[in-house]
DNA sequence: GAAAGTCCTTGATATAAATCAAGCGATTAA
DNA sequence: TTAATCGCTTGATTTATATCAAGGACTTTC
């Protein structure tokens, strides 16, 4: 993370950690109404977030992989208000706010660090909001893939396949469509020879088309 | 703001603020890509912002109104990345985020609250998604309205009745919608006796039932 | 005070995605 | 090995909202 910083400070910075968890595939690292104490650092594993209606509908609102930041929901009423999903077997950080706190307002650098991440989150959701309010089913898929492995990628796997790790309906949540419609359009884009897939595994064959998809208005063959 | 602190803290506080900035209706407070600086703190006037796709498609994100704060997306990058318009002549306290930076290691009240209106910001935009990924033209409208009139109400305005400083196309587009859903359903609930509406005038004549309208699940008569 | 420009309403029709329904494939349990 | 469960696919049909189109109501300009 943050550099410049001499061994005394890396400790201290350390001392952010209190502990580690270690979260089972299906259970709930916190829910909604949970007291607000920490932030989690996702060490391994995937998780997803959701809201749930009080009808019962519910609204994935994130996938959240190793390196990635969740409880931030918590801060602003002290209780979290979605639920935390582990999707695979998963270990987290767990950082108590205060600590977090505390340690912001003696290093600049960490201050910065936590307010960037929180402003990310702003700016991703912000994105959410133009998918869900303007994008076609086949856009929406076709930017939630190119998303996930470009993070993926970032981790050192594949640029070109993944195993997913929630199921079509998890998918159809967090887009905004029906699980029938994630198949469908999944089969669509199978059959253009753009994606190949099998289940859970996906392999983008032509990742320009697929990009293409997200940004309809750049004609295929513009000069 | 913040309480317990002395005079000498206060002026402190009150040197986050360097200038103040009017923007008149129609003019961009910032646009995407602009240099991120500060964060402005609405003084009167009326804000949306909005995001412009590739193709031209654009999302409303959201309508910001006196007290509330504008700018948090362009932290992550040093970059705007999104639009601020003013939909009415506006006044804005300009808070250099180095200045928010600074006062917030000095002292926690502050830093507390600037967490607090990231989360806040978060936690919106997360029942954003719920609201488009979910929510039918009645129910979108009929929340988006129940949170505008409370909105107000907390400046003193009245609870029952306001006058919407955004077009049709623009509350459309931060639901969702077309215009001309948004004009059919202002016109359903109008038929059905629970706003009455003339132009950008909305009185809401059954708050209940307009809840009811958010919560489909709790039926009519449940005792 | 007429003309032009916005914004809004309403009707007719089209369409993307939802819903309903059936069956298949893979994994888990017995 | 069979049965049961869960997740996925595909087809037929419905539906909510978009699109297309016309006209009306305000507001601004000259």
């Amino acid at each position: 993370m943050p550099v410049g910083l001499d061994v005394n400070d890396m400790q201290k910075l350390d001392s952010i950690v209190a502990t580690r968890k270690h979260v089972k595939q299906g259970q709930m690292l916190f829910s909604n109404g949970d007291p607000f104490t920490s932030l989690y650092a996702i060490r391994t594993g995937f998780f997803k977030t959701c809201l749930s209606n009080e009808d019962g509908r519910e609204q994935v609102t994130g996938f959240q992989m190793a390196g990635e930041i969740i409880g931030l929901d918590g801060i602003v009423s002290d209780h979290h208000s979605c639920n935390a999903v582990a999707l695979e077997d998963a270990e987290v950080c767990v950082m108590p706010f205060a600590n977090v706190e505390d340690l912001s307002r003696e290093f600049p650098v960490l201050q910065r660090h936590v307010h960037k991440v929180m402003s990310r989150e702003i700016v991703r959701e912000n994105g959410m909001m133009m998918m869900l309010g303007n994008m076609r089913a086949e856009e929406r898929l076709a930017a939630f893939l190119l998303n996930l492995v470009q993070r993926l990628h970032a981790r050192g796997f594949s640029q070109s396949e993944m195993i997913l790790r929630m199921t079509r309906e998890e998918i159809g949540s967090y887009l905004g469509l029906k699980l029938e419609t994630i198949s469908r359009t999944f089969s669509k884009l199978s059959e253009d020879g753009i994606i190949e897939v099998k289940q859970r595994y996906v392999r983008i064959l032509r990742p320009d088309e697929l990009k293409k998809i997200t940004n309809p208005q750049i004609s295929p063959s513009c000069s």
